[in-house]
DNA sequence: GTCTATAGATAGATAGAC
DNA sequence: GTCTATCTATCTATAGAC
């Protein structure tokens, strides 16, 4: 879980079982007594602070997905204007944020289809609101003819695909640093915008 | 699900019941009872073709691994040697496949890790051949001087991500054909391992 | 907020007549 | 292979004493 956005106490905790657990056995796989008995808490005491098992799963979607689109505006506002730069720096935000919070990654994407339509509907407007972000960065670069791409809709599922994945395969120990993944798939972005050299 | 490897009978109507419930609700949100009903045979039929509702999930699992090796194997079988042939034969199968079998694809990866470990093993056996195939067409390319990429296992994963994901977002009129997300797709992986022109 | 007890529904799976 | 009936376990969620 990122640091600050975590209640202290029992809430805290239950949210951080559920969110293993839903990593591991699925929201389905998973029951509120498996998670309580993990927050190391009384059976029913997940009913002290949440109304359902729902409302645990949505508090986890929505901290996963406002938490990333945080960090995508960070990194947008503290980079240079050149497209090419808000695209490197988009780029490593997304996939550092997929690697270093692998699991509430996992389950923000993966379990939103569990959530009923109510619940979700201002889930997906902050997901919508990421796109958005790199949508107007690979267009401007377009139109700058800073970057050779027909498909710009295609290129940025394509990119999002690389970071989105790479929470599920990425490990500490793989081999691989976060950072290395991130400098590696940023360039692979730029290839894929067809981004003009530099110099 | 694919032509021909489907029983007849109410064995394949159970299995193109499971998949459906199983893409949209999730193994763990689906019940036996929601199986059989879609399926249109009595709730108790299910156990008299499968032993268990984990074999039904092992069983569309290991269709929807075996398919993806079988068009990529075909795929590279029918390529000319040049490995950017090679490379955009297997990405044009590998995106493909996860668009005009979305379903079956988003639950063989999804709900792996429903699986036993010994029910899983074998799979991942199928799934580590075709992984092979392309880690084999990359380092070729590679060897041979017509690929400019530093990280081959990372852009493998970036690349097979892009196929993966494609399962989730596409659907008939979203916009695009399969014909045209594979094209393009296979350009991006040609971006990405830095192929050079052909001419 | 925490405990015991339990309601009410539903899960996976089985038995046995036909 | 299909049906009815059902077993046993477990699920989410609630009630009420402390």
């Amino acid at each position: 879980m990122p640091p600050g956005v975590l209640p202290k106490g029992a809430r805290g905790r239950i949210l951080t079982a559920a969110l293993r657990l839903f990593a591991d056995l699925g929201y389905g796989g998973t029951s509120v007594r498996d998670i309580c008995a993990s927050a190391e808490v009384q059976a029913t005491t997940l009913y002290v602070h949440f109304p359902s098992k729902e409302d645990v799963l949505a508090e986890i979607i929505r901290l996963g997905h406002e938490e990333l689109l945080r960090r995508l505006r960070e990194a947008l506002l503290a980079a240079q204007p050149d497209p090419r730069e808000q695209l490197v720096a988009l780029v490593r935000a997304h996939v550092l944020s997929h690697c270093e919070h692998a699991m509430l990654a996992v389950v923000a994407s993966a379990e939103l289809h569990a959530l009923s339509e109510a619940t979700a509907a201002p889930i997906r407007v902050v997901s919508a609101q990421a796109e958005r972000l790199a949508l107007d960065v690979v267009e401007r670069g377009i139109t700058l003819q800073l970057f050779n791409c027909p498909e710009p809709a295609l290129a940025l599922r394509a990119i999002s695909s690389m970071g989105q994945r790479a929470a599920y395969w990425f490990a500490p120990g793989c081999g691989k640093t976060p950072q290395q993944v991130a400098d590696t798939f940023a360039d692979f972005a730029l290839r894929i915008v067809g981004a003009q050299n530099k110099n």
